[in-house]
DNA sequence: CGATCATTCAAACGTTTGTTTGAATTTCCG
DNA sequence: CGGAAATTCAAACAAACGTTTGAATGATCG
């Protein structure tokens, strides 16, 4: 397996297994990940369709692929974004903003040079997190976990009274608002009720995401006790 | 076939009918809609294969009326929230706090009486605003039109300093925060490192979510200028 | 009861799915 | 060049898909 990669490499660097890569994350993108079918797949990579079980294995196999080459190289940056800023920092603590902007700076760089390239990726990441197809539940977790940790550190250090259950649920919140606000403009659109000038330009929606998710995290705690809930009668 | 319909009523008020609506809902939750087959579903709802056909036309029917069963009331129940919130408040604007509830609370509401059902429907339609299914992209801005102008309504009168575009975002980032929220926890044990306690609480998601919106709500507008990033040579 | 409708059922329809095969083709290196 | 390895290709595979059919069953009312 290994010799056959290297050969691989070696020999024609295979463009074929390239383009299947590219178009498998726009089509999984497009339309799922169940809706794709290698048939579009292959077509769309003029590829044959044999070439996905040569290169890959099986669909699954491509799937894995797919995120494991971008994933593990945007986290990594995520978690050296943090390094540099917390060794500029000297030991300090960071503003709850630096930690956002590490955690999205890596994530939407990519984006204009490629030509929407990494654009592709992230709204495929996206909707990653609620597609339940069996494979990526047991591949998102191995990717992230060094990025939850390493960033949950640095957020027990900026808030010092923030009680680690509620840092958990933030950064929980925090995790949803970036899926879904990167993820695209699909669902924007749902909701937009005027058209926003700034919808496709990834550092404005960096300028605007940072100090509102750097808010709810600073944001007082709540206070525990029975939920009100206002009914016909009597309003709160 | 209104004639059809009201003999169903009539006749057996079909028990087969609401078993495929539940089993489809379920479903389609666990593994999305492409992946769900008819067989499973009528497996599941113990109905013959050809019930889906009879009962709605088409598999895509079908999830057309699982959404719509569920979108409207809970929808309307929410604009009925704001409403009574504003009625109670004699004209004075609202807290952003209680516009957040007013979004929140009706969807969680049914969650503990039919034994998650509700829960159910929930993180099917956190699922929806990602999946690409081309039905689903003509359901839910219908669904949610009325909810989203009421309430931007709201939202400005009780934020009368923030723009237009920016008070869209924050709606937006909203959004995000809660499909994904009350979407489940599925992605929340990826990034969990320890077990919440209050996973499964909804009383609880509410009273941190609301905090923690109302917060990004009232952030200080970003500043506009060219996005810092920073490099490996000189850290901000 | 008998007629009439709604509903269920097993079976089959034609497509499309992911995967496999074995031969043809290309690429590489001695 | 020539042989070996890597890659492509058209064709076929069984399995699963959504949908349709026509007869069997059930309920309803004059």
């Amino acid at each position: 397996m290994d010799r056959l990669k290297k050969n691989v490499a070696i020999r024609s660097e295979s463009r074929t297994r390239e383009r299947l890569l590219q178009a498998a994350e726009s089509m999984f993108m497009e339309h799922g990940y169940a809706a794709t079918s290698l048939r579009g797949i292959t077509a769309r990579a003029k590829a044959n369709l044999a070439a996905v079980s040569y290169h890959f294995g099986s669909k699954e196999a491509l799937i894995r692929e797919v995120f494991e080459r971008r994933l593990g190289p945007l986290n990594s940056a995520r978690v050296a974004y943090l390094d540099r800023l917390e060794l500029a920092a000297r030991g300090k603590p960071l503003a709850v903003e630096r930690l956002v902007e590490a955690m999205l700076v890596p994530a939407l760089q990519g984006t204009q040079d490629p030509l929407a390239r990494g654009t592709t990726f992230l709204r495929l990441l996206g909707r990653a997190f609620s597609e339940p197809a069996d494979h990526l539940r047991e591949i998102l977790p191995a990717q992230y976990r060094q990025v939850v940790i390493r960033f949950k550190q640095a957020f027990a250090r900026s808030l010092p009274d923030m009680p680690d259950q509620e840092l958990t649920w933030r950064m929980h919140f925090m995790f949803g608002t970036l899926s879904y606000s990167l993820a695209g403009n699909d669902a924007l659109k749902l909701i937009a009720t005027c058209n926003l000038e700034d919808a496709d330009d990834a550092d404005a929606v960096i300028r605007r995401l940072i100090p509102f998710l750097a808010a709810g995290f600073r944001a007082p705690l709540p206070d525990m006790q029975p939920a009100r809930v206002v009914s016909g009668r009597k309003a709160a």
